[in-house]
RNA sequence: GCUCCCAUCGUCUAGCCCGGUCUAGGACAUCGCCUUUUCACGGCGGUAACAGGGGUUCGAAUCCCCUUGGGAGUACCA
């Protein structure tokens, strides 16, 4: 039988961080053992669900690199539709045959009465369980004619007396005591479907075969493992993984800060490398890798490799990897998202050689695509230096103003926009010999007086990227 | 409150299932050093963890129990 795996969210908001690593396990999942990836929209709370953010949702999974096989966008006649907003008389179809059944029942009691049962069970010291007088088999008919006369009712699911054990893939045997949860509503009164009942009939009828999910879900799944028991439905595997958290140790949500996939995209984080963080956070790779590409693991991901306990979400780690993947990015690409950047424009302008020099060098240092532009204005167009301790003290030097003179005398004949690393190394070798100087005064002297920086990438890399105007400028800011 | 889950360096983790090879390995961060082409690159090295207590065993990070701590669920949310 073939792998089928979902990810169903809920179009509420954008894609949240959490959503995207359990999207990414799922989709590597089926990488894996080539499977079927599913997209399905939760969408039945009408009120908090809106259709432009699935959209969004599904654009910001394909800005990751996570690419569904069936979904609304893609569908498939034997499993369509996808919105769980559409497949209203399903889930109604299912409800009706459980009542039949008698495995399920209408409840005509109201939030009120609710209420004052709920506290009373707990004043009583009860569980707070459903105990309304329709559970019982009795008032059946009743609820029947009530319902023949239009009038509106909730389902109620009746759990059955006894404890369950979910084996799952993550967390082991969980056992689940008898009376865990009481009756609990798989339809609401106003007609539409919870969660925990359409979450079950689409898994059945969508032949999922693997669910894997965040570890919030844990709870719920006795009332979903009751339910694939009444509607005789075959259980599929389940993989709990554990949660994402903040720095407090809280589950992490919109007050951590940058939560939602659609912040980094904006930021021009590397899709590769907020997958490669992300796929870190609670997998781990059989020999300790922790850079790679989802190719990569299409061959080794396994369900056995979570890790149980919650991980908390790092923006330093993922700044890292995000540098080792800009290291890794081919010039031409690097060249092209920089392209895109808006402003920058001393960059666009210029000549295909030059840039993929300057991406060259500046790879080395950036940990994000945007530290490019600000490289060039830090290290290539400076022209407005700052007296920093170091550079001072260099300046302080006796050789240094000798070095400066000598390379402004060396400037003054350039007549071309850029000067070469060939001269550079020629006025190096000058200042040696003719000069005297050797060491750390030399090289040391020489960035200072060319860079007015006493640290940087190398000078015959970065040098040759630097307009002499600016260099010029430079020299005239240090002798005055 | 009740139920469930979890517990290795500050952080992500390997090891745990199948006890000895673990004076616990890697990575991020941090600290130090190295490189007469400086550096935010790189290289080398340091600091740093089996939550606590009981068992079981010749032997426990690994198995069991308790405590503590953290998390989740307890909706006509998902």
């Amino acid at each position: 039988m073939t792998v089928r795996v979902r990810f169903a969210p809920s179009p509420t908001g954008y894609l949240h961080i959490g959503g995207a690593r359990t999207a990414l396990y799922n989709y590597l999942y089926a990488k894996a053992v080539g499977g079927t990836f599913v997209l399905r929209i939760e969408d039945t709370d009408m009120e908090r669900s809106k259709s432009e953010y699935e959209t969004l949702q599904i654009e910001d999974l394909k800005w990751l690199g996570i690419f569904h096989d069936e979904g609304p966008d893609k569908p498939n006649a034997k499993y369509a539709p996808y919105r769980q907003s559409e497949r209203q008389e399903i889930y109604t179809k299912y409800a009706h045959q459980l009542i039949e059944q008698g495995k399920a029942y209408y409840d005509f009691c109201t939030e009120i009465e609710l209420e004052a049962m709920k506290e009373k069970a707990e004043r009583e010291g009860r569980d707070p369980h459903y105990e309304g007088k329709w559970k019982d088999p009795a008032h059946h008919a009743e609820a029947m004619t009530r319902i023949a006369g239009g009038e509106k009712a909730a389902i109620r699911f009746k759990a059955p007396k006894k404890s369950y054990t979910l084996h799952d893939k993550v967390k082991g045997d969980v056992v689940y005591p008898e009376g865990m949860v009481g009756d609990f509503v798989i339809v609401r009164s106003n007609g539409l479907p919870v969660y925990n009942y359409c979450c079950v009939v689409d898994d059945m009828l969508m032949d999922i075969t693997h669910v894997i999910r965040g570890e919030d879900h844990l709870n719920n799944t006795v009332r979903q493992l009751m339910i694939y028991e009444a509607l005789g439905a075959r259980l599929p595997e389940f993989a709990h993984v554990s949660l994402l958290i903040g720095h407090d140790r809280q589950k992490l949500s919109k007050r951590h800060g940058a939560t939602s996939v659609n912040l980094y995209r904006q930021e021009n984080y590397l899709p590769e490398a907020l997958c490669n963080y992300l796929t870190l956070l609670g997998w781990s790779h059989p020999d300790e890798k922790d850079i790679f590409d989802k190719p990569e693991l299409f061959g080794i991901f396994t369900l056995e490799r979570f890790s149980a306990h919650s991980a908390m979400y790092d923006l330093e780690k993922l700044k890292w990897v995000n540098s080792q993947h800009i290291k890794k990015t081919p010039n031409p690409d690097l060249i092209k998202m920089v392209d895109e950047l808006p402003g920058n424009e001393f960059f666009k302008k210029q000549t295909p050689e030059w840039k993929n020099s300057a991406v060259e060098v500046i790879k080395q240092y950036a940990d994000f695509i945007n530290d490019f532009p600000v490289m060039v204005e830090k290290k290539i167009l400076l022209d407005h230096l700052e007296m920093t301790d170091g550079l001072k003290e260099i300046i302080s030097w006796e050789s240094t103003p000798k070095i400066i003179d000598y390379l402004q005398g060396e400037l003054s004949k350039v007549t071309s926009e850029f000067v070469t690393a060939v001269e550079l190394g020629a006025w190096t070798d000058a200042v040696k010999k003719d000069l005297a100087i050797k060491g750390k005064f030399l090289f040391q002297g020489i960035r200072a007086a060319l860079t007015g920086q006493d640290h940087g990438p190398e000078l015959k890399l970065l040098i040759p990227l630097t307009p002499v105007n600016v260099i010029k400028k430079r020299l005239a800011q240090l002798k005055g």
